[in-house]
Parts: structure tokens; C-alpha cells; sequence
DNA sequence: ATAAACCTTCCAGTCAACTGGATGGTCAAG
DNA sequence: CTTGACCATCCAGTTGACTGGAAGGTTTAT
């Protein structure tokens, strides 16, 4: 038995880039509190491990989950071991599932809005030649752009 | 039975009224391509009917689902009656789809993880000093404010 | 020992989605 | 016929979440 499990011992851009980001984010997460501050080497390179790992894969869950990087924050702060969990956090939590359940179920119902959609466009001849155009009157810009479409997440409103 | 409904024309602010929201962000709304260009009294007011409010109320579902106003504009081009779809926003509700339900999943997967985070909480101890202060070092503003934890919406990442 | 590929800080820019303020026109009530 | 609540446009500011660039130090491979 091989003991190469990839342990401890990170730097910054390995971190991010295990995960798929830029470094340059891992240090705004730190300077929001989302990540605690590392230990440094002597040159003052940033020291990441495994703990460290898993606490941003959550702070990326959750934000794909659409949180704020402030929730996210307040969420993590009970995870912190060694420090009681005050009411208001452990109240966030509870308020953050209520969230998630109304989502869930938003989410079926705006399911059935988009089938409704997809039936009508396959009822109705479809086209290559596209009337897309038409909208680009508002926003001229770039339509020859393909389409981000990448992933969506739960987002906080003002 | 009395032909009470609310029928056809009202101005921008009983619009925005109705769903919430600000006139202005109706208009904003209006200007990236969102809301078609209503027609507007002698006087200039636009005057909008209930196709426009209840197209806005579909924005609105969409939005607080997270998808990008711009992803929705894509969406509503199918509802435009009389056009052909494109097979290009055809595509785009499907992949919209497929968002909706790795959503769902993700969401469910999150529920877990914030019940366990809940749990936690129930289990130590909970004090109402709350140590929620110690991560104001990093960015010092207004702690004695309420947190707003309103409702979560799907949000695309870049 | 030098170049490439890292890392550091700091500051400024970008993007989406609003939001507010200035300035001025419209309309119904008193 | 004025007052207050609407409405209009235009432009500028804000917030959250990054992202880029400059200027410089470090590590590692050749």
C-alpha cells in the first residue's frame, strides 16, 4: 500500500486549480473571511491542506447552489470547530432549508413551464433561419456568441 | 357576475406595484429587450395590459429560479406569438431542462449537508454571545444590521 | 546562472442588475 | 389654479463577485 495520497501541502495555484478556479479568487475568498488565512512558508506562499480543500468544494456547492459569498460566510461559521454556534447562525440554517424546499419546489413547477415551452416549439415548425435577430434591437451587440448555458445556481435577490 | 376583472390598461407604476418591484427596474427591464416597447398615451405614459403582466410575472419566476435576464430574454422569444422557433432557442430550453434537474439534485444533495450543519448546531451548545464577530476582521461594516436572507434564486456562473 | 513558472501585494477595471437623482411634463383633487 | 402624485428621459452610482495588470520576490528545471 502506496501512502500517496496527495496530503497536506499546497500551494495557492494547485488549490484553485484542483478545483477548477483562479487563484486569484482563493485570495478574494480570503479577504472576505470565506477561507481562513493560511499558514505561509518563509517566502510567504500561501500553505493550503486537505481541510482547506474541503472547505471550498462546500463554499462551491453552495454557491452553485446560489447563496451569497456572505451566507455562505455566516453558514461556514459552524463549522469552525471548537466554537459554540450562536442562535443566529444555527436560525440561518433553518431559514437557508425553509429556502431550499421552496426552491425545490419552484424548481418542479418552472420544470413544467419549460416543457410546456419545449412542446410548443416542437408543435410549431421549427426553423434554422432564426428570428433571434429581432431582439438584438434592444442589446446590439455580439450575436455571432455561442450561448453560455453552463450551469445555474440558487442566488439571493435585494 | 360582475364584469369586475382587472382589465387592460394601467401605467408603469401600477405594473411594477402589483408585482413588487420598482418602475424603474420595469423600465430597465424594457430597455435590455425583456419587456417589448408598450404603446404609450398622447402624454407618453406607456400603458400596458395584462399579456404584459403576465409576462412579467414569468420573468420574474424565471429570475428568482436564476436564470440570467439575459437567458430569459432567449426563452421568452419562444412565447412571441406568431414566430417560428428557432432551433437554436429550442435547444436552449432543453438545456434548460437538463439545468432544472441537475438543480434539483444538487439542491436535494445541499438539503442534506445544511441538515447535518443543523444538527450540529442543535448539539453543542448554543449561546447567544455569538462569535459571529470574530470574522468581521476581515471585512469590519455593519454587524448590528439585520440579515437580509430573503429568497434564493438559480443564478449562471461565468 | 538564467528562464519559466510560480508566488506576493495593491489597485483598478468589468459585468450584471439594478437604483437614484436631476429635470421636466401630466393629471386629478381640492 | 396650484399642489402632489404620477410619468418621462438621461446619466451616474452601487453592489457582489470576480479579474487583470503592474511590480517584484521565489523555486525549479536545464
Amino acid at each position: 500500500m502506496r501512502e500517496e495520497k496527495h496530503r497536506a501541502a499546497m500551494r495557492i495555484g494547485e488549490l484553485a486549480g484542483r478545483l477548477g478556479l483562479n487563484a486569484k479568487t482563493v485570495r478574494y475568498y480570503e479577504s472576505i473571511g470565506l477561507l481562513p488565512m493560511p499558514p505561509r512558508t518563509a517566502a510567504g506562499y500561501r500553505q493550503y491542506g486537505d481541510a482547506d480543500l474541503e472547505r471550498l468544494r462546500f463554499v462551491l456547492k453552495a454557491r452553485t447552489l446560489g447563496l451569497s459569498l456572505e451566507e455562505i460566510r455566516d453558514i461556514l461559521t459552524l463549522r469552525r470547530e471548537g466554537v459554540a454556534p450562536c442562535r443566529h447562525v444555527a436560525a440561518l440554517v433553518e431559514q437557508k432549508l425553509a429556502a431550499v424546499d421552496a426552491q425545490l419546489r419552484a424548481l418542479a413547477e418552472f420544470k413544467q413551464d419549460l416543457l410546456t415551452l419545449a412542446r410548443e416549439a416542437k408543435n410549431s415548425v421549427p426553423s434554422d433561419t432564426c428570428v433571434c435577430g429581432l431582439i438584438e434591437r434592444h442589446r446590439p451587440g455580439r450575436q455571432g456568441e455561442a450561448l453560455p448555458l453552463v450551469s445555474a445556481g440558487l442566488r439571493r435577490r435585494r
